[in-house]
DNA sequence: GAGAATGAAAG
DNA sequence: CTTTCATTCTC
């Protein structure tokens, strides 16, 4: 991170952004040598929240020597996102003294490959054609289809994915083509850069999902437990104990040779999923439901998850607040928000007043409108039509998935005022500000005048024929060695985002 | 408990 | 190999 890199002067005609983001960003801020190029993600728009102002502030390997939290094995630190519903306890602290190991990687990964985002993908890449894969039909997978995959691994469980996994995997494609190339490494390494700059809202969709997923995946496979192979031995080849260990605890399936060591099915543990399981209906085995037929027509998805509050005798909830609907024995949303606080958007979609709602995810209890940010569901049909006369595309019409549920095409461009309009007036202000923001740290060339960028839009330059990648535009300063200009960055962020209010003089 | 290790996708 | 996060294993 904090390599120097080849420093070029060459700042692929980004001096005008950058200017713009120093000059916001070094008034309050030790003018960092970086500052001038660093293309601050959020650093000109410091975001408004009720008098509060909050900084991103990426991690800052080199600094952060109280507690820079978790490290990956590569031995990179991780950032912060302090999941919601991570359910292990915060594993924050770092004990300083504990970098035995290598303390920091060179990473093999080409430095000319890792680029510079200057905003999260959802923004840089939402006018693309590519469509978002649709992640909602993705962890709402019936369980019979599940099985078939297990089957057609041979028998191998899968572990669920996390939310950065569905994630990378929701803008796989359209990472590839942003950066023009299909090495995954670089889009994982994208994908890596992005998460964390990507809004509150966004994050939490992922995170909604990726507990979906885990309860579908539950559902499917009550028997699964993820037991990570203690291959370890590949590293401490002293303590090579044996794996047939592990052979002995197997429940004795026949199909299990594949993968060396690895069991993820045992049968023995199921009083772990005992909470998993006791909600489900008795009858599991759920292979004849058609799954998708009615479940969004049903109203489960407004339900609220107050304790004392009963839920319909069709649905059921257990404590990580999803829903269960046993006619398609999936769990459908979670129903509570345990950041009801970081939540900028109205806890109803105001575009409709809270009634109407496009595909499931957003029938959750945040009632995020996400459509701003190219993500599939949550996109009302308003604005879709509204985009679809302002860019021209021909019918966007709702499609349906395999499993009966909306897809949308990613056409709309990010009209943020329709969301805005019942809100108060400072928070109209606030969201629209940041909205802008986004926006033309999204387009570098607009800002010369961001009034141009609906031009730009309009101009039909996003498929076809764009001379120069997205990559090479969003290519920023190696040097800066992924720090922000004039950032900082606080251990203990006060949002999940590492989001924080600098105050006066900070550090 | 903390920290290390593994594995989820994918080409 | 590359990413973050969830989970398990190991002291």
């Amino acid at each position: 991170m904090i390599t120097q890199g080849p420093s070029p002067e060459d700042d692929y005609g980004l001096e005008a952004i950058a200017q713009h983001n120093a000059i916001h960003s070094t008034e309050q801020f030790p003018p960092y040598e970086e500052d001038a190029k660093g293309l601050g993600i959020y650093s000109g728009s410091l975001f408004h929240d009720d008098d509060q102002i909050y900084v991103h502030n990426p991690p800052t390997p080199r600094s952060g020597t109280a507690s820079e939290g978790v490290r990956t094995r590569s031995g990179r630190s991780a950032r912060r996102t302090d999941s919601p519903f991570s359910t292990s306890k915060s594993r924050v602290s770092k004990s300083p003294a504990t970098r035995s190991k290598k303390e920091k990687k060179p990473s093999k990964l080409d430095k000319s490959k890792t680029p510079k985002l200057t905003a999260p993908l959802s923004i840089l890449t939402k006018d693309m054609d590519v469509p978002l894969k649709d992640m909602d039909a993705w962890v709402h997978r019936p369980a019979e289809t599940r099985r078939k995959e297990v089957e057609k691994r041979n028998g191998y469980v899968t572990r669920p994915m996390n939310s950065f996994m569905l994630y990378r995997s929701c803008y796989a494609e359209r990472t590839k083509q942003w950066c023009l190339q299909n090495n995954h490494q670089v889009v994982s390494s994208v994908s890596g850069e992005s998460w964390p700059m990507e809004p509150e809202e966004v994050r939490n969709q992922f995170n909604e999902w990726a507990k979906i997923e885990r309860a579908n995946h539950a559902a499917a496979h009550p028997e699964y437990k993820f037991s990570p192979s203690k291959a370890s031995n590949k590293r401490k080849k002293g303590d090579f104990s044996d794996d047939e260990d592990d052979a002995s605890e197997l429940d004795g399936d026949p199909d299990g040779e594949y993968r060396g060591g690895s069991r993820t099915v045992r049968q023995k543990r199921l009083a772990d999923n005992a909470a998993a399981v006791a909600y489900l209906p008795s009858n599991v085995g759920f292979e004849s439901h058609p799954y998708y037929g009615q479940q969004y027509e049903q109203p489960q998805y407004a339900y609220t998850s107050e304790p004392g509050r009963p839920l319909p005798s069709n649905a059921g909830y257990d404590g990580s607040g999803l829903v269960f609907n046993p006619q398609t024995s999936i769990y459908v949303h979670a129903t509570m928000n345990p950041h009801p606080q970081y939540n900028y958007m109205p806890a109803q979609d105001v575009r409709t007043g809270g009634m109407r709602v496009s595909t499931p995810s957003s029938m959750n209890g945040h009632h995020q409108s996400l459509g701003g940010y190219g993500l599939p569901g949550n996109i009302s049909t308003d604005d879709l039509f509204a985009s679809n006369s302002r860019t021209g595309t021909p019918s966007v019409q709702a499609q349906y998935n395999s499993y009966g549920q909306p897809v949308y095409p990613q056409y709309h461009s990010y009209t943020p005022q329709p969301a805005y309009q019942s809100l108060p007036q400072h928070q109209q202000q606030q969201m629209y500000e940041h909205a802008q923001y986004l926006q033309q740290a999204s387009q570098p060339q607009a800002a010369i005048d961001p009034a141009l960028a609906s031009v730009f839009e309009e101009s039909g330059n996003v498929g076809g024929g764009r001379e120069q990648s997205h990559f090479e535009d969003a290519m920023g300063d190696l040097a800066g060695g992924g720090e922000y200009a004039g950032m900082e960055y606080f251990d203990e962020p006060t949002s999940p985002n590492g989001w924080r209010r600098p105050e006066l003089g900070g550090q």
